[in-house]
Parts: structure tokens; sequence; C-alpha cells
DNA sequence: ACGCACTCCGTAAACGTTTACGACTGTAGG
DNA sequence: CCTACAGTCGTAAACGTTTACGGAGTGCGT
């Protein structure tokens, strides 16, 4: 079966009709329209997309942005996959299709997505890993894409995103260590530009300043979010002169190396040193001790995503009314023993 | 920026002349070359991919398809994303997309497969979780789709494909188990008809008959291949009225509720009973006892995978010459401690 | 002066759809 | 009998490219 015209051939109708028929179009006889959909099934007829792309100018394909260096995939463990599930549940029950596009790291990422664009072969966009100014989202907005961002940003004004709670996150953490009887709490962020990062890193200091604990910026230790990150961070957190008594980490996956590095040093995290960690932690369970945990359903998260991208998209807005236009995503903490113990008890 | 039209009367050339230009042909001048590169740039003028699709039809975009349960994806761990990271890299080399393709778990793959195709949206195809007789496989063979499977089958004679290597690690394992002094070995397969179950099975069957051990049916558990399905494996082990001293997991996540339902009855994995995992296994290393498995880097799968693709389509055959059509994938044993004794000690 | 090869460029057809428009029926109402 | 209208359907243009073909110009050898 080559295109359409064959198929109008074979039933003696004219192309045009045929069409109609196939697209549920009202001005088509019912016996012609159930004859064309018999022989379209039979024939084994599906429009080709190219072609009605062309002419509809849209393409019923959504891109996902991400970032593709070898290390920011193996230590992103299955988060994207997470989302990207969630996702493709909504998509899938409007024919739409999931693009991944992987921005190179050595090309600027506002760049890769203006190519993108331009070459229309996207309806809509979902980026992640927004950076403090953004000049995809401002992008976006002026060239009217439909788009979601998967992370705040000070770039534009008013634009649908979902963002992990990490205020909540590490003011609830503090404030668990501070009821411990800790009063030298470390953090970690990573160095870049990323937003979040810095709302961390916001959030931790004020819970300090609540409850009259000066902010040491010694204690904020920037390494990568890996577990070579950890394994850094451990060993930057041992050479301080005034040891803290506990750590927040801004990835669970750098417990691994964190606890590696610590133990090196006869420093037994949960009795010598507090952990806890942050993000979808599947493997915190595994750790030993067990690592305390904020965590979250990808697959909830990639579900939101989609239905929020959706009513900011005029064809399927219908299907999704009243949707909110941000959403702060909420963590659950998962106790465990990194962190039971009682600082009173230490030297 | 409209599109070529609007760029050719800007340069008041033809728009012959311009598309020419821009995709390097060879009969244009170096100056007009230079000159509608240029403006081209400034203007920022990308080609519409969709015009471009249907002209020459073909999209720049390879599919790969995934069954996409909630199920499924949440146990997949982060397999087919270390998977895809390495297909991008040798994609993004000549430009291919890579588009994610989920089956919904209700529809028949081999139809879903066939729509896809029919619509064109695709030049070639990545299947994976193929099954002994899998009719998505003689379908692109007989379409001339390029594809690659993750995956052996039976069905058709000689289609490019890489797979795991099975029939090594159920050997390796047996024979290492059987070194230790184990006699009664369990494995675990799952129910399905996926080929891969089979292969396992029938290694182990082997190793076991060249040492002169009956195979025994009721070892062999089936049971999903999750956490769940561990724990389950556990429970029907320690059913069994002559409890085998020894047990080969089909997938590592698995060991997770195997130690979970052992623990619970008081038998202790690495102690009372031996357990050797499969495949990538980040979280095998967390368990305690840490767990004995086999792995490999998906990085590298994904890598493979995508070049043999690429290998067998005309466009892009030049770029990897000489490179095999199947592939048994080979896996590195990672021992750990749950193995790690010898079953003389015991009672 | 002529033919020939070569370089460069313009013209127009083609890819497979969707859809605006108009044409053709038959029917009902005046 | 005329008009209006609803229900169907065919015609053809349009979407943005690429590319086969041929034409114009130039240089060169005969």
């Amino acid at each position: 079966m080559k295109g359409i015209r064959q198929l109008a051939e074979h039933l003696n109708i004219s192309i045009g009709t045929v069409s109609r028929a196939l697209n549920g179009k009202p001005d088509v006889n019912q016996e012609t329209r159930r004859r064309v959909l018999a022989a379209a099934e039979e024939l084994g007829y599906v429009a080709n997309q190219s072609g009605r792309s062309l002419r509809q100018g849209e393409t019923k394909v959504i891109g996902l942005m991400i970032e593709s260096s070898k290390e920011t995939v193996e230590n992103a463990d299955n988060f994207f996959l997470g989302v990207t599930s969630g996702l493709q549940s909504v998509f899938s029950r409007h024919q739409l299709d999931l693009l991944m596009l992987p921005c190179p790291s050595d090309e600027d990422p506002h760049e890769y997505l203006k190519r993108m664009v331009a070459r229309r072969i996207v309806d809509a966009m979902i980026i992640s890993d927004t950076q403090r100014v953004d000049r995809r989202i401002d992008f976006l907005s002026r060239a009217k894409i439909p788009f979601v961002a998967l992370g705040r940003s000070l770039s534009a004004s008013n634009f649908p995103w979902i963002d992990l709670d990490f205020e909540g996150v590490a003011d609830h953490a503090v404030e668990r260590l501070i009821a411990l009887g800790h009063r030298r709490i470390a953090i970690t962020a990573p160095s870049s530009e990323a937003n979040l990062g810095y709302l961390f890193i916001e959030s931790y200091r004020r819970a300090l300043e609540r409850h009259d604990i000066a902010f040491d910026p010694s204690l904020v230790i920037r390494v990568r979010s890996s577990e070579q990150g950890g394994y850094q961070a451990a060993h930057e957190l041992l050479l301080l002169e005034e040891r803290p008594t506990a750590v927040i980490l801004i990835y669970e996956l750098m417990a691994i190396g964190l606890y590696r590095r610590l133990m090196e040093s006869g420093v037994m995290p949960g009795r010598d040193l507090a952990v806890i960690g942050f993000r979808d932690a599947p493997r915190a369970r595994f750790l030993q001790p067990s690592l305390s945990c904020f965590r979250m359903s990808l697959y909830d998260l990639g579900v939101a995503l989609g239905r929020m991208l959706l009513a900011n998209m005029p064809a399927y807005r219908d299907f999704y009314p009243g949707g909110e236009r941000n959403i702060i995503w909420p963590l659950e903490l998962m106790p465990g023993e990194s962190d039971a113990f009682d600082v009173g008890a230490m030297v």
C-alpha cells in the first residue's frame, strides 16, 4: 500500500473523500465511510506522517530535551526513565510520540534548541535542568512554542513549570537535624548555574537562621552530584578543622561515595555523622546503614508534566482543564538509620 | 524566517540554488554558497523536516520500541536509559534523532509496529524484548526496514541482533557453584515467551548434566523478574522439601525481595543460601551481604547496537564497515559475599 | 566561426496529505 | 415551478523541500 491515492483508486472514490472519511469529518456518507475504513484496514493503509505534518503544520511529536554527556546519563540513574514513562502514559492517549533530543555537551543548549524548533520536528517541548537565567525559556515563550520546564528559572515571568520542593526538603532536613541536637550541619550543592542548587542552599540558610545558627559558607560543599562527588564531599568534610555532625546531600547517589570515604577514615555514618539524602532513592534502602531520604514518584511527576504541557496546547487544552501553571513537587521523608542517633551522646 | 523561499528572495537567488548550496551539492559557485550559508545563519533558517522528509522519503529518525507498562518501566531500572545513552552517542554524530515508541501493554506489539512503520515516521527500528517467535522480525525483514534487535529469536534466519550471553552466565554460575560444593542449585526464569528465559534455563540444564546432576524441574522457579518476584521466589524456595543450597537469579533486582523473604525466615543469604545475580547491577554492591553478580556496560551495549544498525543502513554503511551481524554480549563476574562460602561446611 | 566541455543557475515537477470551494443531487417549502 | 438547503462528493491548491533537466554563459581547441 503506497498512499491515499492508491486507496482511493481501489475504491473508485476521490482522494478527498477518502481523507475526510478517515479523519472523521462530518460530510461523508455513513456507508462510504464504512467502506473506506474497511479497505484501509484490509490494505493496511496508514497516513504518511510527513505529508500530513507538512500540510497541517504539526507533527504530533513532543520533544524532550536532555543533556547527554556520558557522565550525566550514568549518574542520572533512572530519573529520566521514570519521568519519561509517566510522560508517555499521558501522551499515548493522544497518539503523541516522544522524541528524545539529547543536546551534545559541547553545544550551547539554547542554540541546539533553536535548531530543533526551526526544523519543525516537534509541536511542543519539555526542557529540564533549567539554569538560573535560561535563554531557552525566553526563546520558547517568544516563539509561542508550547513547553513546560522541569525546574524553575528567573527567566521570563510566567511560564509553566514543575520543580522539586528543594526548599521544603532543605527546611525539613535542617529542622529534623536540629531537633536531634545538631548545630553544625553541612550541605552539598552543585557548582553550576543550575537554579536547583541555589534554591536548595537558600532554604538551608534560612532554616538555620531561624534557629539562630550562623550560616557558615565553609559548610557548603561544592561538588558534582555523583557518586564520585559524594566521595569528594566526604573528603572535604574530613578536612574541616571543626567537623560538622551532619550533612545533607542534594542527591542520594552521592551517599555511596560518601559512605566509602567516611569508612576509609573510620568515620561511621549514622553514628559519627548524620546523613540525609534527597530525591528518588531506591538505592538508599540498601546502604548500610540505610539512608534517611526524601523520595517521590518519578512516574507521577512525569504524568503531571505531561498534563501540564497538554493543558498549554490549544488542541488538547480541553482535556485538561483548570490545572495549575506551576507546581512545587512534594517529597516524602523515608526515615532510615543514617541520622537516627542523638548528637548529644557524641563527644 | 519562514522557508527556503523567503531566504531565496532575500538573496535574489533561485530557490533551487539555495537548496543546493545548503546541502553541499557540487554545482554551485563558491561565492554564492558562502552568501547563502551566511544568510541562513543570520536569519536562523533551518530546513523544515516535514518537507524534506516528504520529498526524500526519509525522516532521519530512528525508532526505539519498548513495552511500556508502568510495572515494566519501574522494574527496568536504568537498563533502557543506559542503552539509550549509548545509542544517542552514535546517532547524534549523524544528525539522527531517537524516537521512543512505547507499545501500550494492551496492544499487540506486532500491530503497533506495523502502524508506526506505515506512518513512515522512522527510517529504522530497534526492537527489544524479542519473543521466541517474533512476528515483528519477519515483518521488518520482509518490509526491508533496517532494524536491529536486542535479543535473539527463532524467527527469520539471519537478522542483526545483539543478545546478552545468557548461556555463558548460566554456565559460569553453575560451574562456580558446583566448584564450591553445591549440588542442588535453583534458578529463576520468567514465565513469558521471551526467548531469554528459555536460553537461560537450557544452558543451566546442560551445565548441570555435564556434572552428572539430574535436572530437577521443581528447581526452576517461574516468577516475574522484579523485586516482588524475588520475594516470591524465596517463598517458593523455602517451601521445597529438599531445600537447594544455591540460587541463580535472572535479574539482580530480584535479590532485594529475595533477601528480605529469606531474612524473615531466618535464612541468611551468603551463609545458608548462595545467591548469584545477573545483568547490570549497580545496586548489587549495596546489598548486605554484597551480591555476586554478572555485569556489563549498558552504554557500550547501546553503542554497539547503534553501530550495528547503521551498518545495515545503506546511507551510513560506509562509516561502519565490516561489523559482525550478530553479537553475544559478554558479562563479567563481580564476585561478592553472597556466594562466598563453602557448602561443605553446611549441615 | 564553430563545436564542445564545463560551470553555474533557474524552472518545474514531485513527494502525500488536508481542506476550501464549488458542484451535484434530492427534498421540502413556498 | 422556483428557491433554499442539507447531504455528499470531486477538484485543485497548498504545505516546504529536493532534484532532474535544460539553458545561459564562458573558455578553449579546431
